[in-house]
DNA sequence: TTTCATATGGTCAGGAAAGGTCAAAATAGC
DNA sequence: GCTATTTTGACCTTTCCTGACCATATGAAA
């Protein structure tokens, strides 16, 4: 595995440990993996653009640092609240905008949320006496959501 | 036996061995065949495309390599048979065996299985009498099965 | 207050390390 | 002999790594 990716993987744990941002010295990381500072630029520009949901921040001079935010929220905080807000019955078309949020916020990928779709449809539901099939509907849609949630 | 046939017999032997995923470095293997590169190029193109069951990712510069996953090379079919085989009932230990192997025959990628376990479990039918969960279990896996066969 | 030394981080271009493409030459199978 | 397959090499593209040089902040000295 390249160098860049290794000091990919270690801001990405770093963040994770801090909670979405992480304050740095250039040349202390680049010592600890023994390159030349530059290269945590290059990392900085290839894997913590803006587009990848990160925003950069620094400061020259003496006492000066690059901090690393998460800006897209974090995944794990998104699926809790969806967790929690699907409650003990869910009618279809709430079920598809939750689904559609998590889709939107790349929680969940496009085959992903069609398949828990798929698995809160009517047709899937067949079985299930009409008047119950909320609740049913509730508990399939969360367990599927937690699963995504430890699968992170 | 053309070099190209004994490439292919040693990267079929690695996915075995790998599980179904093998991850080389294009010039180690054409130096341990003793061939240009390019030659790896050409049996990964003529043996190791999609309508052969394979999926090859690769990555430039340093640190570059190529990977090849091993995909069924008949899902439809397969998945066709698993959809019939469910029947309007099923308990989950079936279910699971089902999932895995589809899984296996890389029907289903291994999230999707997951999920689709997730989905069947107890404690996402936890609002179906208990009597009634193997009829509700097959409604809804059978759904996500045609839904990944629309996919296709 | 101005100036200079030091401590950071930033930019950019070039070289190195992969993998990709394509067409011509060689070979194998009928 | 003819055709399809295989083999090869020249050239291309992408990604990564390095170093020289630049820009800015802080603090002490003049």
């Amino acid at each position: 595995m390249a160098m860049s990716d290794l000091i990919e993987k270690f801001l990405l744990q770093m963040l994770e440990e801090m909670g979405g941002v992480a304050e740095l010295q250039r040349g202390d990381l680049a010592e600890r993996f023994s390159c030349v500072p530059s290269q945590i630029n290059y990392v900085l520009t290839t894997r913590f653009s803006p587009e990848h949901g990160f925003l950069v921040e620094s400061r020259r001079g003496g006492g000066g640092y690059i901090r690393i935010t998460r800006v897209s929220p974090e995944p794990t905080a998104l699926l809790m609240h969806a967790i929690n807000a699907v409650g003990d019955a869910i009618d279809g078309p709430s079920a598809a905008a939750f689904l559609k949020n998590l889709l939107q916020a790349g929680v969940l990928s496009l085959g992903a949320a069609r398949l828990i779709g798929a698995a809160l449809g009517d047709a899937a539901l067949r079985a299930v006496p009409r008047e119950r099939r909320a609740a049913v509907r509730a508990g399939i849609l969360k367990q599927c959501l937690v699963h995504t949630y430890h699968s992170l």
